[in-house]
DNA sequence: GTCTGTGAAGGGCTTCACAGCT
DNA sequence: AGCTGTGAAGCCCTTCACAGAC
């Protein structure tokens, strides 16, 4: 299920009877949300879509800033980031006018408008709950930090991982979770937990105000409407590959013909969902 | 002649220009596989979405059978899966019958069915490379084998864990990669390496016949036509829920007003694009 | 009556093609 | 001439509603 990350849309989501709370409660926040705040950086209603590739291209001008280039087309951005010209430029759109025609996107200010959509400006405080194999990983992936988010809390459940430290942070009890959240401000909260722990945390979470959650656990969670949620499941992501890899196989002389001489193609992930994609820096050094 | 079910029609399977090529290979392959390769599974050519969705319903499925039931109806095990019944029955239409009228379907068959359109019963032979935070992580990670999935090899550029053993394998230099996934006849490959290092490894792999590649790395990589690769980017993950997290936050009041009572409601997630999302066991205990 | 399988309607996202500014 | 921004067309997927089997 989805992983794909798509799904959840915003505005205009037509969900199916249960989940009817969410598209309403969306529309009813626009509308208000449009009248009072309207000043601060106008994070419109963009599309499941464009919110996943805007992180890309982010990724792209990062790398671009440190080359030096000051100036980018949209054909060249968008063949750093793997997609089609035409859509970047529609994905920039929604953000309103950010190049200057006959010329390109300037780089800087690009980067800052995006930076500003999706909300990065913002400096968010994520909480990691689960500090097994992967919950280590995350925790010590330095790819957060250089994004704008600061990893503020580790909770387990195990004695023998509670008081340990990793990365600069102290693993706490999970028992803990609720009262500590609350007090570091968390606003997103990462779930690393075996799945018969995962539904528990996330109450646990939610009951402390965190919005936005990150799951790591194949079971499908039941949270309350007003509270996003990711996920990534491996498995799923190898049984997919499974797949194609079986036709593949099947298919294999076709593929052979195909594949010879023809160019590179950038690669395209997940999304995803509908799928979901990329962004920068190094995982696992 | 050879028509002994009715033909769902998939076979069209449309593609845009850049993706051109995967349906080009698909209806050739399509076309030959459909007289020689028929008897064996029928893997047919499944809408993107529906694969990522069957791994999902697999591991629901998986669990049905440890709690010893028998029949499902396609609105239990589509509530445990957290999508509508609709799109679950739709999804599994794609199989061919799977069902019977007025009961439900049977647990079982119905897993043996998607097992084998998903390809799993063939048993993948997965390579890893880069054996860093994320690495470690994934090779240590039960859940693969529990799926089908064998690790028969992890290999790392770096001298301090080439030679260290990790979870019953030794780490070998990613100099001998090519050879040794000929040897090792691997059919997928996971790169959990630094962005730079990514594309050469990828290189490595599809030069060794790997045609099914899962990448951690944020950089897009290029790959002849024929290589399927499906990517996770955990900061693009994090950036997506930003963007959540800011447009709730202006919207607070709504999302109060709605949040109270309402019930819960199934997680949905990424993907994925062409989404991507779960399968069952835990990930770090 | 119950529950599956499926044609048809509807929506979102991608691609095309071109209008418009520099 | 070059490149961005955007309406329109097309595609894929989801949802609805019901026909069909038990």
């Amino acid at each position: 299920m989805s992983e794909q990350h798509q799904s959840h849309g915003f505005s205009a989501r037509g969900a199916s009877g249960a989940d009817s709370t969410t598209a309403a409660s969306t529309t009813a926040a626009g509308a208000a949300a449009a009248e009072t705040a309207a000043p601060r950086a106008e994070v419109k209603d963009l599309p499941q879509a464009t919110v996943t590739r805007l992180a890309t291209y982010l990724r792209v001008l990062g790398v671009m800033t440190d080359a030096g280039t000051h100036i980018v087309s949209s054909e060249e951005l968008a063949t750093a980031a793997g997609v089609g010209s035409s859509m970047l430029r529609k994905d920039l759109s929604f953000l309103g006018p950010n190049g200057v025609r006959g010329v390109g996107y300037d780089v800087t200010r690009l980067r800052a408008r995006i930076e500003a959509a999706l909300g990065l400006d913002q400096g968010h405080r994520v909480v990691l709950v689960g500090v097994g194999n992967l919950g280590q990983a995350l925790a010590r992936y330095g790819g957060f930090g250089r994004r704008g988010f600061t990893m503020v809390g580790l909770f387990d459940s195990s004695p023998d991982r509670i008081g340990t430290e990793i990365d600069g942070l102290i693993v706490r009890d999970v028992a803990e979770l609720e009262a500590a959240c609350r007090e570091l401000e968390a606003t997103i909260g990462v779930v690393a937990t075996p799945d018969d722990a995962a539904q528990r945390v996330c109450d646990g979470l939610v009951d402390a105000g965190v919005r936005c959650i990150l799951s790591f656990a194949s079971a499908p969670l039941e949270l309350p409407p007003h509270v996003e949620i990711r996920r990534v499941d491996l498995a799923v992501e190898m049984q997919v590959l499974s797949f194609r890899s079986a036709r593949r196989t099947d298919g294999e002389h076709a593929a052979v013909a195909l594949g010879g001489g023809a160019p590179r193609r950038a690669a395209r992930s997940t999304s995803k969902d509908l799928g979901s994609t990329r962004n920068g820096s190094v995982i696992a050094p």
